[in-house]
Order: C-alpha cells, then sequence, then structure tokens
RNA sequence: GCGCCCUUAGCUCAGCCGGAUAGAGCAUCGGACUUCUAAUCCGACGGUCGGGGGUUCGAAUCCCUCAGGGCGCGCCA
C-alpha cells in the first residue's frame, strides 16, 4: 500500500506516544486532506481537552516528537497541524507502485463474500432499476475479487410462485414456439401483461393458473417442463442483456427463488419447533421485536401463508441459512433496490432470532435508489410503458455514435468506440452517484465528454493511450526514476499514491462511486498534467522518461479502475 | 399512525467516523490550439448546507423538533 495516509497516521502516532505516553499512541491521529497542506492531523485539537492544556500547545509538542523524515510539520491555526511530504518521498513511492502489479492496492485477508445482485424476475416488470442493481452488484464483485476475497455470485432470480400458473398458461395459449421465440427476443413484459391483463379479465383463465400453481409447487412433471422452458428462454434474454452489458454473471451464477423451493416446509418447521414463529389469522408468522405497522400492531413477517403457500420471505430466510451454512459466507451483500428496506431489516432480525446469522457473519442491504425519468417519477417511457432494456441500451450507442468524433471514419472502428462509449456511459452514470440516491436518467448527461461521467474517463485514458502509440513504447515496458518537477507532476503522483485506499474504501464500505469520484479526480490530474507538461517532446531525456512513467503508472491505474467498476475503454476516441 | 430515506450553488451531485474561507461537474461569462487527441485546459461568477433548538473550543456532519418530498407497512414477489 502506497498511501500517504497510512504513512503520516503512523507517524503521528508514534509522537503521540512519544510526547504524551504509550496510552496514547493508538489515538486515531486524525489525518485528512487540507487544503493548506498535503494532509492535516486533527489530533491535537480532539486531545487538548483530555490532556487539560491549550490545543496549540499540544500540537507544538506533537509536531516537536514527529520524525520529520520526507515530512515537514508546522502548526497552524488553532492546533492543526500541516503536514507536507518530501518530492523525494512522494517520487520513491511512485516508482514503487510503478513497479508493483497491483499497483498499490492491498490484499486483504480473505473473506467469502455472497454478493445478490441482478435478480431479475422472470414474470415481472424489469426496468433501468434493475440494470442498476446489475451494475453497482457487479461492481463490487469485481472489487471484492480484486481485493482477494472469495465472491460467490447469487443470481436471485424471480422464477418461482403465483405467477409462474399465469404465465404457464399464457405460454399454452400463444403456443410454445410462439411464447418461447418472444422470451428470447426480450419480449417478458408485454407477454406478462398479455397474461396478466387476461388473468384480470377472464375467468376460465384465473382458475386454470391458480390451479396450475400446486402443480408447479408439487413437482408435476409436464408442467416442469413447460417452466423449464419458460425459464430457459427468459434466461437467454438476461444472459444476452448481461452480455451487452459486460456483466460477469454466468448461468453458474443462478441461485434463483425455485432453488430454495425443496427447502421451505424445513424452513417453517424448524421456525415453528423452536418458537420463532407462531400462527396468526392462519398465517405462519415471525414478529421480530420492534416492528410495528398501523395501530401500532406487531408488524408480522409471514413466512407460510393461510393457504399453506410461501412467499419470498421464506424464500429468502432459507436463502440466509443456507449461504451461511452451507456457502459458509462472511458476508452477504444484498444489492438490492431500497423499496425493500423494511423487507431485510425484518428478515435479518428473523434470521438472527433463530441463530442463522450469527455474530460472525454479516448481513447487508446495499440500497439502490430509484431510477426517475426527466419527471422525476419512476423511469418510464413517454408513453408510460416500461422501457425494454435492449432498446435503452441501443439508444445509447446510437446517441454516443452521434457524439464521437468526425476524426473516425471506418464505421467498424466508430461502431466500436461508440458501443463502448455507450455503454461506459450509462454505467458509469449508475455508479456515480451514491447507490442509494435517487438519480434523474438522462441520456445527454451520462453521455457528455465533459464532466464527472464515463466518456471523460474513457477519453483521458485515449490520451495517454496514444502517448505510447505514438512513442511506439509498450507502457509495461516503462521505468525509470520520477522526477516531480512541476506541480502538476506532483499533484499527479500524489493523487495516484490513494488507489489502493479508494479500492480498500469501495470494498469497505459497498460505495462503487468512491472509487468513480478518485478516477475523475486522476483524470483530471493527468488531463492538467498532460496539458501543461509535454511528455514525447520534453526538453531533457530523463524528464521525458520520468513523465513516460508517470503516464504509464496513470493509465494502468485508470484501466485497472475502470475495469473495477465493468467499463470497457476504447482504444482511441 | 409507524418505519426507512431524502432536502447542500440556477441544474446534477460529492462532502456527513465533527475541524480552518462548504467542494466538483453542467450552465453562464472571459481567456488558451504553427505544440503528444482543444472531445481538452486555465480563470471568473455563483450557496443563511430546508427552518428552529441543543451538545461542543468548533456542526453541512451528532441529538431533538418542525416543514416539505419519496418509499414501504398481514397473506404479490
Amino acid at each position: 500500500m502506497t498511501d500517504p495516509q497510512i504513512l503520516l497516521a503512523e507517524r503521528v502516532q508514534q509522537a503521540l506516544g512519544t510526547a504524551f505516553g504509550q496510552e496514547y499512541a493508538t489515538e486515531d491521529p486524525l489525518i485528512r486532506p487540507s487544503q493548506f497542506a498535503d494532509y492535516q492531523a486533527n489530533v491535537a485539537l480532539s486531545l487538548a481537552k483530555r490532556l487539560r492544556r491549550a490545543p496549540r500547545e499540544v500540537a507544538q509538542a506533537l509536531a516537536d516528537a514527529i520524525d520529520r523524515t520526507d515530512v515537514t510539520v508546522e502548526v497552524s491555526g488553532p492546533g492543526f497541524l500541516n503536514m507536507t511530504l518530501s518530492d523525494a518521498w512522494i517520487a520513491a513511492q511512485s516508482a514503487r507502485q510503478a513497479g508493483n502489479e497491483r499497483l498499490g492496492v492491498p490484499q486483504g485477508t480473505p473473506k467469502t463474500v455472497v454478493i445478490d445482485y441482478s435478480a431479475p424476475n422472470a414474470a415481472k416488470e424489469m426496468h433501468v432499476g434493475h440494470l442498476r442493481t446489475t451494475i453497482v452488484g457487479d461492481s463490487l464483485a469485481r472489487v471484492h475479487e480484486h481485493v482477494g476475497d472469495k465472491v460467490i455470485r447469487q443470481n436471485h432470480l424471480g422464477d418461482w410462485g403465483t405467477p409462474f400458473g399465469m404465465l404457464i398458461e399464457h405460454l399454452l395459449d400463444v403456443g410454445e414456439a410462439e411464447a418461447l421465440g418472444r422470451l428470447a427476443a426480450g419480449d417478458g413484459n408485454a407477454f406478462y401483461q398479455e397474461a396478466r391483463h387476461k388473468f384480470d379479465n377472464d375467468r376460465t383463465f384465473e382458475e386454470r393458473s391458480r390451479s396450475r400453481v400446486p402443480q408447479l409447487q408439487g413437482g408435476d412433471p409436464a408442467t416442469l417442463r413447460l417452466w423449464d422452458e419458460f425459464i430457459e428462454y427468459t434466461k437467454r434474454y438476461f444472459n444476452h442483456v448481461y452480455d451487452v452489458l459486460g456483466v460477469t454473471l454466468t448461468d453458474d451464477d443462478i441461485a434463483g427463488e425455485s432453488m430454495y423451493n425443496a427447502m421451505l416446509a424445513d424452513v417453517c418447521d424448524e421456525l415453528e419447533r423452536t418458537g420463532v414463529a407462531v400462527i396468526s389469522e392462519g398465517a405462519l408468522c415471525v414478529f421480530p421485536p420492534g416492528f410495528t405497522g398501523r395501530d401500532d400492531q406487531p408488524l408480522p413477517l409471514i413466512i407460510r401463508k393461510s393457504d399453506g403457500g410461501y412467499g419470498y420471505a421464506t424464500t429468502d430466510l432459507a436463502a440466509i441459512r443456507y449461504r451461511v451454512s452451507d456457502l459458509k459466507t462472511d458476508r452477504i451483500l444484498y444489492v438490492v433496490g431500497v423499496t425493500q428496506s423494511l423487507h431485510f431489516q425484518m428478515v435479518f432480525a428473523a434470521a438472527r432470532m433463530a441463530g442463522w446469522l450469527h455474530d460472525g457473519v454479516s448481513a447487508e442491504h446495499v440500497q439502490i435508489g430509484s431510477v426517475l425519468g426527466s419527471d422525476g417519477k419512476m423511469f418510464k417511457t413517454r408513453s408510460g410503458a416500461s422501457v425494454k432494456l435492449t432498446e435503452l441500451l441501443d439508444e445509447a450507442v446510437s446517441r454516443a455514435e452521434a457524439v464521437i468524433s468526425e476524426r473516425y471514419d471506418d464505421p467498424a472502428l466508430r461502431k466500436e468506440i461508440a458501443r463502448k462509449v455507450g455503454i461506459g456511459g450509462v454505467k458509469y452514470a449508475d455508479l456515480s452517484v451514491s447507490h442509494d440516491s435517487e438519480y434523474v436518467f438522462d441520456f445527454d448527461r451520462m453521455l457528455a465528454l465533459t464532466g464527472n461521467t464515463g466518456p471523460y474517463l474513457q477519453y483521458a485514458t485515449a490520451r495517454a493511450r496514444s502517448i505510447f502509440r505514438r512513442a511506439e513504447i509498450d507502457p509495461a515496458d516503462v521505468s525509470g526514476p520520477i522526477l516531480l518537477g512541476e506541480p502538476q507532476e506532483r499533484a499527479l503522483a500524489l493523487h495516484l499514491l490513494g488507489f489502493g485506499a479508494a479500492v480498500e474504501a469501495v470494498a469497505e464500505t459497498s460505495e462503487p462511486h468512491r472509487l468513480c469520484n478518485y478516477l475523475f479526480d486522476l483524470a483530471q490530474a493527468f488531463t492538467s498534467f498532460y496539458e501543461t507538461c509535454p511528455v514525447l517532446k520534453a526538453e531533457d531525456e530523463s524528464v521525458r522518461l520520468s513523465r513516460l512513467s508517470l503516464s504509464a503508472l496513470t493509465l494502468k491505474v485508470l484501466l485497472q479502475g475502470l475495469n473495477l467498476l465493468g467499463i470497457e475503454v476504447p482504444e482511441r476516441m
């Protein structure tokens, strides 16, 4: 790890020990980026009261005790310690980072992390919100893998339950061949709506559908065959979307609701036997303490309906039990819409009551905010119908093509660039705002070539690449001492050192937007460097080599960072 | 009624384990191409951090309260 904050924290802690006694050596030195120096330590202020000394005095004593090798320290204001790193230290760390194939990203103690994401429902509307959970979850999976965790992707497909009776009946009505063709083409939503319409308006269809459900759950072979086909063709469509998006999910990651069917009865038995669940109004319910509904009544988590059927709470509980006991996970991330917040709170609480979730395992709901249309409401087309995802992505690509420079008239090249820019722009838009906030879907903003966008980062990367293309040098071959003559060089090198910390923070907090912000700042620092510091035309050979190294390092970090976000980068733009 | 989330510059958003004059981007205005991609860069303008109270040496950040908005809340998943 090359992060300067670590060095500074160690230095200050050491000084705390020598200045005030060893009991203070573990105090958080409160290192923060500073506008007056590279970093500042704020610990003197927070410690002053406990030491019963004036803050500035504490700061001075601390400053005097700090090992000043490669660091200048000065007391400032009411008791801040402004710390500036020597150019030599930064340059040395840069060289170290350049020589490190992990670019300064540490590998922690490996954990097993289950990441539950995407989870499209084969029987319900699928909209851009599903894209977002898929994209964010996929980035988290990539990041955890990169820091050394064992990642188990779990695509909790909505492939079971009441609506499937309806869908199977509709499939029979339409005819298998035609129905399956439509499903593979991504017409599942319309297919569902047709079925739903008949279900609501046609009594005999409704009855047929209802009687189909027990056959499905009971394992009737003819019904299962139809269900299998339905799911198979729906999966083809999902896989097509994943392919277009460049998402790492495969069929091996599918762990849909149907998978837990066989465990549900046992889940209920165990909960009932242990007294965690009780019968209420004919349904088997868990009443986790602290949850109340309307009229202050305890809020139930229904795990077996009064008609004997199971709902998604049962499935989710079965999944937790399975993930902890069979998958041996240390951490479960549920990358699911914010609207499910209450549901997950209750499921987690119930799982803790049952002892399935114990202190060694953390279950976290990574709440994904809703994607809104320009009207500020849930994203829909102008006509009010839900948007077909593939059409949305196609539009992103064709819009990207329209803004791509006319400098590329080779149609194949243009198309390839447009594809990466269009898809990358959509993905970056999902990743760059904090996952729990809503955001307004806006093609113009996410495909803009300036600002905190995917295309801007891709462009910065393409410019870095062009240096090496022009020089006919492989960035991987560049090495050499780094010299920090210009302020832009220093700022770039210093920012590069923070890469590892940024990646680590994403793994810890499940917030990919931190990495986006880091990369955006990096791209800006690089562009600024690029504008003011000629690389190939540098007057001095050692400066040229240094700048080449710096460019190579930047390029590698940008590529690695974008890869962790799941964003492809065209060779040129 | 209860619970969760949100309210920061004209717009879109960061910052929220308390720390100095609250930051970006877009938009607007003004500069910079005989120079490695100007799809860029540099600068300016712009904010009582929803209101009020509290804790603190210090609050956008923590606590309380009020207002406004979103989502959810017993047999869909």
